[in-house]
DNA sequence: AGAATGATCCTCT
DNA sequence: GAGGATCATTCTC
């Protein structure tokens, strides 16, 4: 995917990429999956954005070129994955916070010490990806990643060009400020997503389209 | 130099 | 749904 993708507004982006493919060619072989959630992080009024109180060491990379992946660790122990977003200077990201798991399911379950890749459904499972620590550890993602380009580097995306997707747009979790805004992004009827809010799909979607594949009739 | 703080996950109940 | 794990980064002294 071309840097100008990653070059305009961060809540087109983050919306965009619902339905993208991201793809690591590891060292493992390739793994993929489709992107079903993602959050937007905009230094300028979002106290929940790490490049709000100005660029550091760590955070450099939201300041620089659009397109580039921001891995950083949190709580001491799962890694993140970002992409800049905006022009260069600005401090913007979106957040990969869950993939449907596409290739190298196996390899996914090793890497996240999994006895099983698949569910009881022959599905892969939730664990392997349904978060933005899980993915990364699935993904095989780590801190020697950050500030490549997706351009020209292992770690890439495959846009989406398909029928518009039913996306829920609704507010972000495990943030502390700036809660209010809603800038975050999931695939409706999307097993993979993090954390569901059904108030917010029941109000930006009629019934017929909530139907969740495999969460019975209550829905 | 020491302390506080997380854009989380797992394992219980 | 609650609490512990576990550590890089940043802030404060």
């Amino acid at each position: 995917m071309a840097d100008s993708f990653f070059s305009r507004p961060t809540l087109d982006v983050a919306r965009a990429l619902i339905g993208a493919v991201l793809v690591h060619q590891s060292p493992r072989g390739r793994l993929s999956g489709r992107i079903v959630e993602t959050e937007g992080y905009i230094a300028p009024g979002d106290e929940a954005c790490h490049a709000y109180r100005g660029e550091t060491p760590r955070n450099r990379v939201m300041f620089g070129p659009p397109g580039h992946a921001y891995v950083y660790i949190s709580y001491g122990m799962h890694r993140m994955l970002n992409v800049v977003t905006e022009a260069p200077g600005i401090g913007a990201a979106v957040l990969i916070r869950a993939i449907e798991p596409l290739d190298g399911v196996e390899v996914m379950a090793e890497l996240r010490g999994l006895d099983a890749p698949y569910d009881l459904s022959g599905r892969p499972s939730r664990l392997l990806a349904s978060g933005p620590g899980r993915l990364c550890q699935a993904m095989g993602i780590d801190l020697g990643l950050n500030g490549v380009s997706l351009s020209c580097s292992p770690l890439y995306i495959e846009a989406y060009e398909g029928r518009p997707l039913p996306i829920v747009q609704t507010t972000r979790i495990g943030i502390t400020r700036s809660v209010e805004l809603p800038w975050r992004f999931y695939l409706l009827g999307s097993r993979d997503v993090s954390v569901r809010h059904r108030a917010t799909e029941a109000a930006q979607f009629p019934a017929p389209y909530r139907a969740h594949p495999d969460s019975g009739a209550a829905g």
